[in-house]
DNA sequence: ATTTTTAATGTATAATTAGCATCAAACGAG
DNA sequence: CTCGTTTGATGCTAATTATACATTAAAAAT
């Protein structure tokens, strides 16, 4: 049995005419006459009573098939479009990584909605995960894709894109001598005691700070690292020292504080997606798509 | 999109070896691969991923793809289970009829009892109706087949199947003088009055009368013709004249009424299946074949 | 580096399907 | 009652498709 057979069997029953039937199905006369005989022989029983001229009619047989056939052909067209659509990205699930500090921007979010809109169809499971871990994840097929800092270097079988560039920017008390300065200088952050966010991990902020220590020509003195970025800013507010954060926790505005530039020094983040390299699901490949279409 | 190429997709996803799968599937390693990558054409994406060496795995619009195609499968089965049942004459309904009398005597009970028990699945519906309109019920297609009384002539396109030989006799009163002989002779009854049963249309009974009155050298005095058998075993009982009634109504015994049979005269009534000559239906045939096994 | 495993593919062949022409039966018109 | 028309079946041929075998290519294990 199979399912042309069985197209041509419902399109016989609807027209109760071979011929008719034929064009409609866009074939000949002789073979739709075929195509019957061995449904019949495949069943076993005749399903309709030919009589030349007047009309065909449906066996008792036929007429017990009937909706049988039509079940099968309407849970064939069901699945055949379930196939076609996952095939287009349209159906599925993907798992998407952030690092906080892109979210805390509204990047990720922009991203993540944009793509809903125009996939409805597809679960999406977000996970807040360090850069490191992320590209782990990635690399094990746990993470489809995911929003982290740049890097130096990346296992061959990730695909990193460059999204944006965040700046990074001191955050300090509006108390302190230095915030009369509108910008300051590397030297000028000597001996102060530095607040970094820590997520569980090594963050790129530690690797950052030793950055600006080399170009001002000091060692930066690190208090505990503290667990978010509010934190780091209550912190400042609190008087407990300078923060380095991305320029988008200025979302994030806590009386007392302000956030000044480095001047000299290219103090930035780059937010990157990561991807597979070899990625073929299409569903993945459709948000890709997404990301890169909203980037410019 | 066919069927064989789902059934393809399914072994190899439960596989997960092209080679093995085709080995199951009673073909080749090559025509698997063909087969698959028709499925795929199709459906426009991928189904699994392949790697020369470790394991085939399904894509994720594959693991999308496999239940839809197992649904489709499992309703194919059973569609096709449903056809070739109906072909068998397994399921399906049939209309039959019967003659009031051919009831009483348990035949038609016993035969349909015993066609149901092989075939649990037919919806069988009786229909209690006299001969002639049997045979009309029958030829128009609105009756598969009938219990009826034996006639001389058919329609060309109904078969009739003689089942067995019914003794019609004289129902009594048994304080009638007649009641001390063991068999009556047709002269015996000139002048007595006969009650027949008459149901809606003219039934065989009063053709049989007529037999007997030509046989005893009378004209047999019919009253008013009642409804069914127990009225004219109840008028016989109350004396009010005699019955002529098929054997198998001694089931219905009366207290007062005795039955005697017609000698020198084969007064009978034949018991005969009718269906139509074309019949096509495996139900029918089926019920026909069950009848005529059981008839010997 | 070599061998082994395994899916893809070239190629020839077998099988199936499709198309055309024709046939045979049924029905209606005259 | 005959003739013409309709309509599904069927014989034949061409085209398409499926199958089988042999080989290839790639990946993994030794």
């Amino acid at each position: 049995m199979e399912l042309h057979q069985l197209r041509c069997f419902e399109m016989i029953a609807d027209e109760l005419h071979f011929a008719r039937a034929a064009e409609r199905l866009g074939t000949t006369q002789s073979g739709v006459s075929r195509t019957i005989s061995a449904l019949e022989a495949a069943l076993g029983t005749r399903l309709f009573n030919r009589s030349k001229r007047s009309s065909v009619t449906l066996t008792s047989s036929g007429a017990l098939f009937l909706p049988e056939a039509r079940l099968i052909l309407r849970q064939a067209e069901r699945g055949e479009a379930v196939g076609k659509r996952a095939g287009r990205g349209e159906i599925g699930c993907i798992e998407i990584g952030y690092v906080a500090s892109a979210a805390l921007g509204g990047t990720v979010s922009d991203y993540v909605r944009r793509y809903r809109a125009t996939a409805p169809g597809v679960d999406v499971h977000l996970r807040e995960l360090e850069t490191p871990r992320q590209i782990e994840e990635i690399a094990a097929g746990r993470l489809d894709a995911g929003f982290i800092r740049a890097r130096t270097h990346y296992p061959v079988e990730i695909r990193a894109i460059p999204l944006q560039r965040d700046a990074l920017l001191i955050a300090l008390h509006e108390d302190h001598p230095l915030a009369r300065q509108e910008a300051l200088r590397p030297t000028d952050l000597a001996g102060v005691n530095f607040l970094i966010p820590y997520f569980g991990e090594a963050a790129g902020f530690l690797a950052r700070l030793q950055e600006l220590g080399i170009a001002g020509g000091f060692t930066p003195r690190i208090m505990e690292p503290v667990r978010d970025f509010l934190t780091v800013l209550t912190a400042v507010a609190a008087g407990l020292g300078f923060g380095l954060v991305p320029a988008s926790v200025g979302n994030l505005r806590l009386p007392g504080t302000l956030l000044r530039p480095v001047a000299g020094l290219d103090l930035t983040a780059d937010l990157v997606l990561a991807v597979r390299h070899a990625e073929a699901s299409p569903v993945v490949l459709q948000f890709l798509a997404q990301v890169l279409r909203n980037m410019r």
